[in-house]
DNA sequence: TCTGGGGTCCTAGGACCC
DNA sequence: TCTGGGGTCCTAGGACCC
């Protein structure tokens, strides 16, 4: 029997040591495994359609390419320096994300996944004398077993092991990619350089709210009174400024949640104007999210339709937006059923002559088959109902996506997005699988 | 020309009931 | 007819995360 790592450095009693691991520049990481002459090299991976960059590679960054800015903006640089660009490929990075997390379960009693580059673990089972070889082994075995980068921060609460991760990320060759702020003295000395606007949790509004009270750093939201934080930061605040000062408030979440909402929208590649095409592009949004709520074992009883052109104030075209929800008469996973219903709420907001940019519908009020009081006289067809989409699963399983659909989805799908620069899907088409050459 | 997509949690305020 | 307090449930909106 294979010997697991935790075996090989031993158990010990229990306390809370919890860490974050993260995969490095993660969507680009999973390109490079596969291009790994582009390693050293700048390289950005692209939102949907296109727009935005998701994910950048460090020499990408030290180019100064910000997060989130459109490849439209950086257009000269990345011509200029050679920056290796790629569309999204979400099949490939959930492949990776799949091994990744399989590797580092090995290594902890405990894990929640938080993301797909993201988890955290229990490692409060590991002698901390142990701790540093430990962590460094951890990062060693799972480059060698997939390729991918990562680092590593502890501490005794989730949100300092965020920010040792942070730390040890920002500096990685002074810390080796490993970070633990477990030791109070260490804690209080980097707590007081680490800028409250990079705590987990305090986001942008915040962050200058904490500045108009002197509050500059996560030393100072820590050590602030807890009951004024709490009524000007809410319970989540609260809840921040205890586990920074190391009182742990919430742990591992091990079991993976049924979603409470699914949403699926997506942005067109061109400019769409027909209500036929935001019917097709509506069905198709259904059908991909009922999939989802079918994988989880539940219905939904709130439908939610949206349409909007380009809400950016300097589009030539006049802005529209809006949306239309509904009960559902019962609760429902059947596709062509929530097709009917959003076709009739699709047809309440359409308006012509607006050039729409994006479509979108949202499952609400979601709720385990199981749980559901079923309609006595609708109990057959529900019955039928689940027996057809079972199979159409089935088929879309062992035969690709979209292998059977509605045909509504339509087939040209001519409003379907861009993805220009997109990588094959290595691990999870044989059509593209590399081929090595002897 | 070109600016992502999918989630969670908390709170305030209104409706309704006793 | 009017007055009062308190509780629950729901929704919209805001803030956050990746």
């Amino acid at each position: 029997m294979k010997k697991s790592p935790m075996s090989t450095f031993g158990l010990s009693h229990s306390r809370h040591l919890f860490a974050l691991a993260d995969g490095n520049s993660f969507f680009c990481s999973c390109e490079m495994v596969f291009r790994p002459e582009l390693i050293g090299k700048p390289v950005v991976v692209l939102s949907n359609n296109d727009g935005c960059i998701v994910s950048r590679s460090d020499e990408a960054k030290q180019l100064g390419i910000p997060m989130g800015v459109p490849l439209f903006q950086i257009k000269e640089l990345v011509a200029q320096k050679k920056v290796h660009v790629f569309s999204s490929n979400f099949p490939l990075y959930a492949d990776m994300s799949k091994r990744m997390m399989k590797v580092l379960s090995e290594f902890a009693s405990e894990m929640e996944v938080y993301s797909v580059d993201e988890c955290f673990l229990e490692l409060g089972d590991i002698p901390i004398k142990d701790l540093n070889s430990y962590l460094l082994e951890m990062k060693r075995v799972v480059l060698r077993d997939t390729g991918i980068p990562v680092c590593i921060g502890v501490g005794p609460t989730k949100v300092l092991a965020k920010a040792a991760n942070k730390i040890a990320k920002q500096s990685k060759k002074e810390t080796q990619g490993i970070y633990n702020l477990s030791d109070p003295a260490i804690r209080e000395a980097q707590l007081k350089k680490f800028s409250v606007e990079n705590i987990w949790g305090i986001g942008r509004q915040n962050a200058k709210k904490c500045k108009s009270f002197k509050i500059e750093t996560a030393w100072d939201f820590a050590n602030a009174n807890i009951d004024w934080v709490q009524k000007n930061f809410t319970i989540v605040g609260k809840k921040i400024a205890l586990e920074l000062q190391g009182i742990s408030c919430s742990g591992l979440q091990t079991e993976i949640q049924d979603k409470k909402q699914i949403i699926s929208s997506r942005s067109f590649g061109r400019p769409v104007l027909l209500l036929e095409e935001l019917r097709e592009s509506v069905a198709n949004h259904i059908t991909s999210a009922a999939e989802k709520l079918r994988k989880q074992k539940s219905i939904t009883r709130h439908l939610t339709v949206w349409i909007t052109t380009n809400p950016l104030s300097n589009s030539p075209t006049p802005f529209y937006y809006n949306a239309a929800s509904m009960e559902l008469p019962t609760g429902s996973a059947h596709t062509p059923k929530l097709i009917h219903f959003a076709f009739q709420l699709l047809s309440q907001i359409y308006r012509g002559g607006y050039e729409y940019k994006k479509a979108g519908v949202i499952f609400n009020d979601i709720h385990s088959k199981s749980q559901v009081q079923l309609n006595f006289f609708s109990e057959a067809d529900t019955q039928q109902e689940d027996d057809s989409m079972k199979t159409v699963d089935g088929i879309n399983q062992d035969y690709g996506k979209g292998t059977v659909k509605s045909a509504a989805c339509g087939i040209n799908q001519f409003w379907k997005m861009r993805s220009e620069q997109k990588s094959p899907c290595y691990t999870t088409r044989w059509s593209e699988l590399l081929v090595v050459k002897n």
